[in-house]
DNA sequence: TTGTATGCAAATGTTTTGCAGAGCC
DNA sequence: GGCTCTGCAAAACATTTGCATACAA
């Protein structure tokens, strides 16, 4: 018992911290933090896989924003580089916290939607490397797997 | 986006050659050939980068074909792996003929749209591979990389 | 205080669905 | 001939926009 409240103890931390870099990367871009901003971003922050803004608006708490308001938010977090966004090809964008130094992506099951993450993304040693050197700027990519699962198969 | 017309007897035969790997594609599938299905395959034949419903319905012979019926010819012959499908994030898909052996992605310029070609796609060896390692079937992949290119920067 | 963000309502744009008639195999 | 495909109309769906008010810096 006590172990388990300690656990969830310094999840909670965890998470409050993960916030709090999120919060400084907005300060950082100049980004105003409102109380939606900071209730997406710790949403965001405690979220194990990339959600839309229908999944982001359900768990906030009822009444506090406006969807409209988590579409805005997603937009601008994406469009300055704190949020990333996914896109497996189902007309739903999804978004989690951008990871600085590596990222990962996910296999999404075309039959139950499970989502499962891949490995680390090689792209910005490759593709992201020979398209600076042509002259893009900004590049950013999304690599999304569709698949059926073992346990849909 | 240009398209040139090419009057050259050689490149009309080509193109001719390439609309009846497609078709015999589809009648190995079971998929029925009718007019709207050749006419939409006809269209990608000659295509130079992906398209969508909506451009596909533009390069139709007008009154032939309902936009609903590209719909869903594309989504038909995407199902079963005649086309592949690129999406941009900007809410429109986009389909291509799918190359059996190697096929490429696109770089699209989140300012003027235009589309540049990427090299060869090395997924089949990496994540596929794996993928298919831990009992995933049938996997699909999208790739889609958006950049600010040299002229709109 | 000033410019930006929010909430609400309504619009937009793409894709999907229902159904009766037409067409492929 | 049977079953699928098509066209038309209307619906569904995610996302965006306009505008008056509320709020962060």
């Amino acid at each position: 018992m006590q172990i388990h409240h300690c656990e969830h103890e310094s999840h909670k931390t965890k998470n409050d911290s993960k916030v709090e870099t999120l919060l400084s990367r907005m300060r950082e871009r100049k980004i105003r933090i409102t109380g939606p901003r900071r209730e997406i971003v710790a949403v965001l922050a405690r979220a194990k896989q990339p959600l839309s803004s229908e999944e982001i608006f359900g768990l906030l708490k009822k009444g506090s924003t406006d969807l409209v308001t988590v579409y805005r938010s997603l937009a601008l977090l994406e469009e300055s580089g704190v949020l990333r966004r996914s896109d497996f090809g189902d007309g739903v964008r999804r978004f989690e916290v951008s990871a600085s130094s590596h990222h990962h992506h996910y296999v999404r099951c075309r039959s139950c939607g499970s989502l499962e993450a891949i490995g680390d993304c090689s792209f910005e040693q490759t593709i992201a490397r020979i398209l600076k050197k042509k002259g893009y700027q900004d590049v950013r990519h999304s690599l999304d797997v569709l698949a059926i699962c073992n346990s849909c198969n």
